[in-house]
RNA sequence: GUGGGUGUAGCUCAGUGGUAGAGCACUGGAUUGUGGCUCCGGUGGUCGCGGGUUCAAGCCCCGUCACUCACCCCA
């Protein structure tokens, strides 16, 4: 309609959804605090070599992906298209190692991919996300597991799959990369197009083809599991062993690999099963990433971390928290009282009320139907007797009774009827 | 990037070449000063945009834009 829009895939969040976000992100920080963790905010334009180095640079994200600009001729700088490198350059910029052996932050914002928009993906993307650095697992890995788990259950999001994986470290990784490749190579007229290009780029994504003849093909391909060394292969059973312990139900899928080439060893995302959610089901992801704070120039810190997808939790949450209804609604019976009706607003929300009206000057009938509609518990009529005497009509709109008392004894009745026994 | 679907009132949608509609929402009234249920009335439209065919186009044709879903990828 308009000719002037927001720009595609980005979108506006009105105030019917914002209880809904501060609902899940209060509920998040709740679970944050428990563990733990503290808030971190860093920029949402970073350096565009922060990106390249850290996500990869052939993966989807940093060739296709990325809001890219050059800032006056200085600098090439880009939108974040994911929080943990950005918290990763400043574990290391402020060299946070230092001042303690273990270091758990959280974050909640924005995420920019410029992707063609569908059902639970977009180019604005809000993510909540947790970084731990300093501790190598195993046991800290389940506890990320369950505690996201916990989340969304506490959100009421309980059909959910997790999925775990390890795609081990080192030399066992491209140990695996080269028996791979070794499998496909004969085989590979039989692939996609995509999977071809996979091969070249990262085969390990061959794996999680859905084209009937490569899942085929990938079924039959050597395992990873198979290729872990002695220390990976001990990691993951630790993995496995604690989520036995914590009664957090999961799944080994060797076929879960992601897209951002800094994983190694565990790897994990939950699946949401109902809800709204369309083909982008994924509603958290995560890993470890224990040779990326070298990498950027820190110590020899291992790091593990995930992101969570605000918009897909709001797709798959089965009830979304509205606001609360006023608990009065005041009526001015005819313009000439709404001056009384300002100032019994004051009073009354000074009192620690949630107090509407209508000062246009509507008729009695349409201020009462928006007391109705609004779902406020009271209305108070203020006419001419009314505000002669000092006096409100107090109407409980739920039991349909009305009572008129002074001006200074409202806000003390309304306390009184809806504080809960 | 590729493919499909849909664009008509603020919202959800009907309208099969001949005067632009319904429900919801909003609003006035039925009830001198009382909401919900019901009834009567009212406000609200460049039928996405441009071109074409036709005596006549919301409807048919071409183009275009937007939204949306899927592939891909991922949160």
């Amino acid at each position: 309609m308009s000719t002037l829009r927001s720009v595609k895939g980005m979108n506006d969040i009105l105030p019917s959804e914002v209880t809904a976000w501060r609902h899940l992100e209060e509920t998040f920080r709740t679970v944050a605090a428990a563990h733990g963790y503290g808030e971190v905010r860093t920029p949402l334009l970073e350096p565009t070599a922060l990106f390249v180095r850290s996500i990869g640079d052939t993966t989807d994200i940093v060739e296709k992906e990325m809001y890219t600009f050059e800032d006056q001729g200085e600098k090439q700088l880009s939108l974040r298209p994911e929080g943990t490198a950005s918290a990763v350059r400043a574990f290391v910029q402020h060299s946070v190692h230092a001042q303690s052996p273990i270091t758990k932050w959280f974050y909640i914002g924005p995420m920019y991919r410029r992707e063609r928009p569908a059902k639970g993906r977009l180019r604005q993307f809000h993510q909540m996300g947790l970084e731990v650095y300093g501790d190598p697992g195993p046991f800290v890995d389940a506890e990320m597991i369950d505690m996201a788990v916990s989340f969304l259950a506490a959100l009421g999001i309980t059909d959910v799959e997790v999925r775990v994986n390890s795609l081990g470290s080192g030399a066992s990784r491209v140990a695996y990369r080269e028996a791979l490749l070794a499998f496909l190579e004969p085989q590979r007229a039989v692939l996609c197009a995509d999977c071809q290009r996979r091969m070249e780029k990262n085969p390990l994504r061959v794996l999680d083809c859905k084209v009937p003849t490569c899942a085929e093909i990938a079924a039959k391909a050597p395992s990873l599991l198979d290729h872990l060394d002695e220390a990976d292969t001990e990691h993951f059973a630790g993995l496995r062993a604690a989520l036995d312990a914590l009664g957090t139900p999961y799944v080994v899928d060797p076929s879960v690999v992601r897209g951002l080439d800094y994983y190694s060893r565990t790897i994990f995302e939950v699946r949401g099963l109902g809800g709204d959610l369309g083909a982008q089901n994924t509603l958290l992801g995560g890993g470890r990433y224990d040779g990326m704070v070298k990498s950027m120039g820190g110590p020899d810190v291992p790091a593990l971390g995930l992101g969570i997808g605000i918009e897909r939790l709001l797709l798959a949450m089965p009830e979304k928290p509205t606001a609360p209804a006023p608990d009065a609604f005041i009526v001015a019976l005819r313009p000439e009282q709404r001056t009384a009706a300002l100032l019994l607003g004051k009073q009354l929300r000074a009192a620690g009320l949630r107090v509407e009206n209508d000062l246009r000057g509507q008729s009695l009938k349409s201020q009462m139907r928006r007391s109705d509609s609004l779902g406020a518990r009271f209305a108070l009529v203020l006419g001419e007797s009314e505000v002669a005497a000092g006096t409100v009509q107090v109407k409980d709109l739920r039991a349909s009774t009305q009572v008129e008392l002074p001006v200074g004894e409202v806000a003390q009745a309304i306390h009184a009827a809806i504080t809960p026994a």
